[in-house]
DNA sequence: CGCGGGTATTACTCCGACATAATCGCAAGA
DNA sequence: TCTTGCGATTATGTCGGAGTAATACCCGCG
């Protein structure tokens, strides 16, 4: 009789079943649970750039997937650059430069595991020359709406801290109005993926300690030059912020070293 | 006889077939077509934000391929932040401010029709903001091997010149030595994103005119200031060469505009 | 008027087969 | 011996259909 039998998923969950990071817990669809530990893998280094990935119906049958789930997942990490496909030689993993590595995904993958000090340093040299020169279209370019958008933003990072979630998504929404005070998107885009990494980091500085330092005054300086209108105050006030963040997240990244060993 | 007949594919191709820009010519598969077509028509404004696609069987059937090939590019758009799917609620196209503008395949897309006046203006703000740090940094880290693949790619730019496409690969050499000069990774993925751009604007400048101004002096000023290892020097050599970009570009655009009219 | 459950619609996953394209080895020729 | 071309191999690519799961929408109930 043709009675259709799910496939035993029961057996063998594989490693598709972390239910904190992996998985595909909220919304998360399974070609994206797929991705995510295919996409980890890679990031982290645990399959080296050129290394061949083992064929689709081998590993999707290893993953306890459809081979149809398991090549859209693969898709995904096409699109962003990470590995390329071709008959006969297989699905390799791409070199580094190919890599796009401001892709939101592929940032919350980099910090999924232990991130590389070095990729930190980068990421913090790209804010360090964006976000100032942002600070500064925002000063000559934003209008009410922003303002008030920002100030908003600040009394919610002054009421809750950034311990809580609630601070971080008002970190976030602060800076989040500072560039559409800048009124470019292109700015926007590169920007929304710091801003993704800034996210990693900041919850990065927590998990070791709390945080020493308030950030909000740095914000207000900044804040009130925008105001102002002001653009060379603007660049400097965030420059200092920049490098203030900079500085805690390395010493935090120390810290946590330390309490490893 | 069990006579294996394709599908009539040849009944109609539909719009996967328009040879220049979108069909898949050389290696590129028919995802990759279906998704150039489906890229094109939401980057161009043809398929605004909001906006549903109609369902997956119906759509896959107007263009005459699979519901899984059509699915697989889908995946890609999904991973450029354009659209999102949910079920009952279909596959949407997302607000501007998702879209990855970053992504060298997205710029691709934006460059292949018209490109939006306001977006060439906003890509220009960010090379000047990035490039002249970029300068900076590869005069200050620049190593022998750096040097000396950017002298060759010079050499290049000025045998050939920008109008043919050894011309046009030596300019991409020589900033693809520079950002490799800089010694940040980041850096390099951001750059290799705005390369691309570059290359489409210049494409451009090319299609309305011959280029009235030699660019090699400006690039040998950049690249004077690398080999000495002036930081100050580099920046301003390098926010020049931006700017009379900028200028070609713009002043092409314009001619182009009013050879339509 | 608000609210909870049923329903219809849509994407999601699976399966199995066949098509296509690169690569490698072998053989024929210079 | 070296080169060239052809065919076998093996990977990804494409296809069609069937069944599952999730959710927006509507309708009836309180």
């Amino acid at each position: 009789m043709t009675e259709t039998v799910k496939p035993d998923t029961a057996s063998d969950p594989g490693v598709l079943s972390t239910p904190t990071t992996a998985g595909r817990g909220s919304g998360r669809r399974l070609r994206g649970a797929i991705a995510h530990y295919l996409g980890t893998a890679i990031v982290s280094g645990r399959i080296q750039p050129g290394a061949r990935l083992t064929g689709e119906v081998a590993n999707s049958e290893a993953l306890n997937v459809s081979r149809g789930a398991y090549r859209e997942a693969v898709q995904v990490l096409t699109a962003k650059g990470l590995v390329a496909s071709k008959p006969k030689d297989g699905t390799r993993v791409l070199p580094r430069s190919n890599w796009n590595l401001l892709d939101p995904m592929v940032l919350a993958w980099a910090f999924a595991g232990e991130p590389d000090p070095g990729f930190v340093r980068d990421l913090f040299e790209l804010r360090a020359v964006v976000e100032p020169a942002v600070a500064r279209m925002a000063a000559e370019r934003r209008d009410k709406d922003d303002i008030r958008k920002m100030k908003r933003a600040l009394t919610g990072m002054r009421r809750h801290t950034l311990a809580t979630e609630a601070g971080r998504a008002a970190d976030r929404e602060f800076h989040d109005a500072l560039l559409r005070a800048a009124h470019n998107e292109v700015m926007m885009s590169l920007a929304a993926s710091i801003t993704s990494a800034v996210n990693w980091t900041t919850i990065y500085k927590q998990r070791s300690r709390a945080l020493p330092r308030d950030p909000v005054p740095d914000h207000v300086r900044v804040f009130d030059a925008i105001v102002e209108g002001d653009g060379e105050k603007a660049v400097k006030a965030m420059q200092t912020l920049v490098d203030l963040a900079h500085e805690d997240t390395t010493a935090a990244m120390e810290d946590d070293d330390h309490r490893r060993i």
